[in-house]
DNA sequence: CAGCTTTATTGATCAGCATCAAAGAATAGA
DNA sequence: TCTATTCTTTGATGCTGATCAATAAAGCTG
């Protein structure tokens, strides 16, 4: 059967440099699969077998140490490729953060399949183009920032990116639901739980955010929030 | 000219996916420069007018913060390929670290060339993947490990990559010339200057390593330089 | 090789964030 | 709805690495 007509990332994904024929070529290669929130589909280290598309959900991909402490290196979300082509190794966890679908290929079959259609392999290359650009600028916030930089810099990107589900992108939202619980905030800035929950009711007693509910956030002064970003000290 | 034909690093940069012709046509779109140690090629936030293969030298990039913070992104070595295609922005500086020879090339003419040839830009994405599997586990170095156990790491990566040079890799080398200063490690792992000394010195006194001169590195230990690299506590 | 500049080391102190500990919400399941 | 579990907040304390400051060593230049 041909999931990929009525794919509702199939002009989003990779897949969109493919004519309707590549696209049907390339779907019965495919499988569907469904995640459940927490569970993993691919572990660090392992022999990477599988890439996939997400169609839906949000996926964190993480790295961690032999005494437990984890680093998320990456948030996936609908649209988005996961997975280690060309490669032998996947070096981190790829793991559901909400309950997500995906459309998943062997390695094997989607290297080769990939090698003969230019146009994907270029589609992927901007994409990991972009994406090593997103990871270099993580390096300056994990290097180089404040707890209260990290976690101001944290809002303002999770503002630009959440808007996703509609696609439609007008601007940054100033109200979201964050997909992420505060330890994995910590996760992701390499701080603590306490830090971050600290440093957030910081910027609520502020003004510069309200926190509704455990996930929720609103923006309530943008700029202000910016100014924190760029420099905490002024 | 023709410098290609007599270019050291014409089989291992990405040009070794053309053939003889195909290089040749490129090399008349490139132009050779040198440029001095503490020079910087390409500046962040700059339009993305060029893009170049490193013939000889070492490079960094590097972004930073408004107040002088810096955080080095990424260190280049002699074929390795500089600059962003594809996008309009570089989003780092490019620096040499020591007197270095590139061969530039302008974006426009090179991503044109490079989507005629997908043999090249398939070089190009497998050097970008390996590239964004090294930054991200970068970001674990530098969200969760303490100063010894990045330095550790710091020296164990670096024995493994600046046997470059002569190219034939025949196991990590335990003696080796930095192409940093102390600021710029110190700049590569989120550190202060210092912090860089001090726990340098400390490897010295437990007899891991020596430090014959200030870039010189001697690794004494190994195995107990990976102990400290993995969990500092034992 | 003298004098200057740059870079690195060493020491003292400080602050930010981690750690440890406990209480308080929210969520899920019976 | 009540209970058990998980997640988050809040508080007290301590340590790692930053900062400030001064000295020392190494490179440069003439």
């Amino acid at each position: 059967m041909d999931h990929c007509s009525t794919c509702v990332v199939r002009n989003r994904a990779i897949c969109a440099a493919l004519g309707t024929d590549e696209v049907s070529l390339l779907g019965k290669m495919g499988r569907h699969h469904k995640l459940v929130a927490g569970q993993t589909l691919i572990w660090e280290g392992e022999d990477s077998l599988l890439v996939a598309n997400v169609i839906d959900g949000i996926l964190k991909l993480s790295t961690s140490m032999s005494d437990g402490r984890e680093q998320i290196v990456g948030v996936v979300y609908p649209s988005d490729f996961i997975g280690r082509p060309f490669g032998s190794q996947t070096q981190y966890n790829v793991t559901a953060l909400t309950d997500a679908h995906v459309c998943t290929f062997s390695s094997s079959d989607f290297d080769r399949f990939a090698r003969e259609h230019p146009d994907l392999e270029h589609k992927l290359l901007e994409r990991t183009l972009a994406e090593l650009d997103r990871t270099r600028r993580w390096l300056l916030l994990l290097g180089r920032m404040t707890a209260s930089e990290k976690i101001a810099n944290f809002l303002i990107d999770m503002s630009e990116r959440l808007i996703r589900p509609d696609c439609s992108f007008n601007g940054p939202a100033n109200a979201f639901d964050l997909p992420f619980g505060r330890q994995q905030i910590a996760d992701i800035l390499g701080l603590t739980i306490e830090t971050v929950s600290r440093r957030l009711n910081d910027f609520k007693a502020q003004g510069l955010i309200a926190v509704p509910s455990r996930r929720r956030i609103e923006i309530l002064d943008r700029d202000g929030l910016e100014t924190v970003a760029e420099n905490a000290s002024q």
